[in-house]
DNA sequence: CCCGGGACGGTAAGCGCTTTCTACTGGGGG
DNA sequence: CCCCCAGTAGAAAGCGCTTACCGTCCCGGG
């Protein structure tokens, strides 16, 4: 039925195993053996079978990326990124490599079955990317998971998210709450003193990160009293933001500002805001975070905190091939940009 | 080293084949020893050997996705849609399926190269999605490549694109013309005269429908003459949305609306009437096209034609899986809606 | 009471490739 | 002039799994 090595093997006059050693190149092959072989390979129009040279060589050329949910561009970008480094073949044992994209949709659950099934197609290696769920059971069992991944020979990379704990693995991580302490910063300087917060889903390491930042900020200009009251949690999706801002205006009418966990809550509470009548940025200030690509088109252009997303992808990328030693400590870590656009404005009343 | 079928077998105390028949379910098994069976792998925390199954049974838990962008959210929400449903495991011969996800950035030469690797892993079923390119050779290529793929048994099917031509592969495709139709059409009833149109890249299927029914609303109006002076090409991207509204100002300062090919295009046209002081939707209407998630943030919120993205790519699953039959014809097409939005309304002299 | 057949389980032959290990060749140094 | 090595090629043993193909065992009908 299919072409098969031995098929072209044959056509080429030669055994098998050279033409194994042609295609990987890997074996000194004479110039003119290797030419018919590949003739041979052009005229069957041959396909190497994947899964039976990853069986013989005990490696395949995937690598797993596990998102949250692809259809957000925080992730796409990034995946996009792993994805087109490891496309590019290496120099030594390595073709192309392909990206498997997981969407856990947050769920620690299919975070482990994912990795269960990356496991078993025998992955090359795998990239984790978002924040990470700060759940002590979850972590063991995650950290458990990965080590059998890694024992089996996969590398293991975390993207725009922290080391974890007891784990080695090499990580890219994103200086969120340095990012968040210069934001909140931004908005103190320009004389805001009244400022809700709309965090992330609970227990998430990036929800966490980004809220210490904030209250850094407000810690050091004397304003953490007020904090907890003014700290509205949902998830990272834009009606959570819409719900949230309703909710912040609702408990101080008074507020100027609203710092959101990232670009959609932002948008959201744009939203809210609209719907209510208030004026962006006269009456009241809102940030974003992360900088996506929609933060400059939005209403108004959102003052927020760019981050590196595609470069950490790329960095991930490199580590997963082991084309770049990660630092002695394991950690890259890209800071973020503040962004300062339209959304942002002092106070009324300064 | 790692655990294999033949280790968790002799832990049970039956034969390799048996430990198999319970793992895939597909032959009868006493109670007991499934259970037994069950209990070792459990124990040994066996994790089947993916490519040695794949090599044995002929056949892969891999889907080829292939997009053009995947920080696109346009493929993004595709991509993402694809994968929640060949996620699900399947009643008979099916656990839960991977997506290989391939950024092909639009060229050619790299979607068949991807068509190869997904060959060669022994894919179950690949899925285009996005335009395709409108080139007569590659068109020949592409076809002999998925010809060579389905025959090599995996399952084909487009997605956002047209059928192609001389093949009978299942399409989920947008009705581009009819959307495009109509939002120029809702323009026109407004009152606009002068429209002027910004296209995607040339030679794409995409492209040319949506085009096309722009045209057809503007002849039905008898203002098809000067459609062609008034349209601008670009890529898809923000930056071609910019630059194209400024030649279409330059060329027609009389211009009272702005056509463009898609909502990312529209945003970039918004920026550049922004920043020339032109008011949208007071001087100029623009409208988009997709609705993506952002469309409704935008500045101001655009008009558009929604795009019912997230089904299309559930329904490409269900067709890459075979859990559903494609229509006789082959080709499901998914209707737009028109979004009628803050980016429109009747132009000053109306 | 015997036999046919359904329900299980085992045996073993591959699936298509990689990779030792072995074999052959020709040439240069002893 | 012979031996040995560098340079190539082949033979064959798996890699870990699936799946015919066969036995067994036990049941119920004739």
């Amino acid at each position: 039925m299919a072409v098969t090595l031995a098929d072209v093997a044959v056509r080429a006059g030669v055994s098998a195993a050279t033409v194994s050693r042609v295609l990987n190149g890997n074996y000194p092959v004479a110039g003119a053996t290797r030419n018919r072989v590949l003739r041979a390979v052009e005229e069957l129009e041959y396909v190497v079978n994947g899964p039976a040279s990853a069986l013989a060589a005990a490696t395949s050329d995937l690598v797993g990326v596990l998102v949250n949910d692809i259809a957000d561009p925080f992730f796409g970008i990034m995946a996009g990124a792993v994805q087109s480094e490891i496309g590019e073949p290496t120099a030594e044992r390595g073709g192309p490599k392909l990206a498997v994209v997981c969407n856990t949709g947050g769920s620690p659950e299919r975070e482990l079955t994912f990795l269960t099934l990356l496991q078993r197609q025998r992955a090359a290696a795998v990239v984790l990317t978002g924040g990470a769920l700060e759940d002590d059971a979850h972590r063991v069992a995650l950290t458990g998971r990965l080590g059998r991944l890694e024992s089996a020979g996969a590398r293991v990379v975390l993207c725009g998210r922290p080391p974890l704990a007891d784990t080695d693995f090499p990580a890219v991580t994103f200086d969120n709450r340095e990012g968040a302490r210069r934001i909140t910063e931004h908005l103190l300087t320009l004389g805001h003193r009244r400022l809700g917060y709309l965090a992330g889903p609970q227990a998430r390491t990036t929800t966490r990160h980004r809220l210490e930042g904030h209250r850094a900020a407000l810690a050091a200009a004397g304003l953490a009293g007020d904090a907890a009251r003014l700290t509205v949690r949902g998830d990272y999706g834009r009606s959570a933001g819409y719900a949230g801002a309703v909710e912040l205006l609702a408990r101080e009418p008074e507020l100027t500002a609203i710092v959101a966990a990232n670009d959609t809550v932002a948008l959201g509470a744009c939203a809210a805001l609209r719907d209510r009548g208030v004026r962006i940025p006269e009456d009241v200030s809102v940030t974003g975070f992360d900088d996506l690509p929609f933060a400059v088109d939005a209403t108004p252009a959102l003052t927020t905190v760019r981050l590196p997303l595609h470069e950490a992808g790329v960095r991930a990328g490199k580590l997963a091939l082991g084309r770049e030693e990660p630092p002695a400590d394991g950690v890259v870590t890209c800071g973020g940009e503040l962004m300062v656009r339209d959304s942002t404005a002092p106070p009324r009343d300064a």
